[in-house]
DNA sequence: ACTAATAACTTGCATATGCAACAGATGTAG
DNA sequence: CTACATCTGTTGCATATGCAAGTTATTAGT
C-alpha cells in the first residue's frame, strides 16, 4: 500500500495530469508488435493472425450476414468482404444464399473448422507466450481497458454528421 | 470501494485468472476506431494519421536515416520505404546523401514542418476528444500500459517520442 | 404500379505493413 | 587484392483497412 495522501486540505480536488504522447501512436505499434508474435505461431499453419481471428468469427457465429459479422469484428463491410476472399479461396469458408436474394450468409466449411482447431492450438501458444511476458495481470489490465475504451468510442462521433 | 479480500489464510497466494479473449484482436479492434478519430480531424489536413506521426518523427530526429528511424518508429525498414514516398512527393520531406554513400539522411522541408505544425493542432484536438471520452486517468493508465508491454516484447533503447 | 429511399455487397483507389529477395556499398579475413 | 559477410535500402508479393462510388435487391410512399 502507498500513501496517496495528496493535502487533501489544499488540493481537494484530485488532479489527473494529462496525457502525454499520441494514443494512437501507441497503439498501433503495440499492435504491430503483438501482431508479429501472434503471427509467427499462427502462420505455423498458413493462417495470418487476422484471418484466424475472421475463421474463428465464423465458426462461433455460424452462418452469417457480411453485414452482421463486420459488426461483430468491428470492420467495415468493405474490410470485410476482401478479407474473406483468401478465406473463401483456401476452401475454409464458404458462402450461400440466404432468405435476401441480396444478401448472402456466410459458414465455415468442414475444412475451415478443422483448420480453425489446429489454428486455435497455435494461438493458445502465443496467447500464453504473451501472458507470461507481460504477466497475467497487465493482460487483464489491458484487456480491461481496451474492451471499456471501445465500448466508450463505440457511440462516439454520431453527433457531427456534416459541416 | 469494493471488498477483495480474498480469504488470505486459505489462499496465501493472490490468484490472477488467467486473460480471457485475444490480446491482439482486441489491439487491433481499438486501433482501428481510434485510428478512426484521429483520421477524422488530421485527415482535414491531407495528412492521414500514420503520415502525421510519420512527419512528427522526421521533424524531431531531425535529419536521420531510414534504419534508425524505422528502429524508432518500431516499424520495418520496407514498410518505412514507402510511407515515406506520399509525404516526400507531397513535398514535406526530403532525402539526402549521408557520409555513407549506400545511406541517405531524410529530414523534413520548410513546408513540411508548416504542415506539421498545422496537423499538430488538428492532432491535438482528437487527443483531448480521446483524454474527454475515455477520461484522462484510463489514457493514462492505457498509455503506461502499453508503453510497459512494448518495453517487455522489444527492449528499444532508442529515445522515445512523445506527441 | 411507379418512383424514391434503403439495404447489402462489391470495387476502385490509396495507404499501411511485413517477409523475402535483391542490389549496391563497405568491411574483413587470408 | 579477392572472396565473403554485413549494412542499407528498395521491390515483388500478399494481406489489412477505409472511403466513396457503383450495383442489385427490397421496401416505402403516393
Amino acid at each position: 500500500m502507498k500513501t496517496l495522501v495528496k493535502l487533501a486540505h489544499v488540493a481537494p480536488v484530485a488532479e489527473v495530469p494529462k496525457p502525454q504522447g499520441c494514443t494512437n501512436l501507441k497503439l498501433r505499434q503495440l499492435m504491430r508488435r503483438v501482431a508479429q508474435h501472434y503471427d509467427a505461431e499462427v502462420g505455423k499453419t498458413g493462417l495470418k493472425g487476422t484471418q484466424y481471428s475472421l475463421l474463428s468469427y465464423v465458426v462461433k457465429l455460424g452462418p452469417i450476414r457480411a453485414v452482421d459479422l463486420a459488426a461483430a469484428m468491428r470492420v467495415k463491410t468493405s474490410t470485410l468482404s476482401r478479407n474473406l476472399q483468401p478465406l473463401i479461396a483456401a476452401g475454409w469458408l464458404e458462402v450461400n444464399a440466404g432468405d435476401d436474394a441480396r444478401s448472402r450468409l456466410i459458414s465455415a466449411t468442414e475444412a475451415g473448422q478443422t483448420k480453425r482447431t489446429e489454428a486455435q492450438r497455435k494461438w493458445r501458444i502465443a496467447q500464453e507466450g504473451i501472458n507470461a511476458t507481460l504477466g497475467a495481470e497487465r493482460v487483464l489490465a489491458l484487456h480491461a481497458l481496451i474492451d471499456k475504451s471501445l465500448e466508450l468510442l463505440s457511440p462516439l462521433e454520431t453527433g457531427e454528421l456534416d459541416e
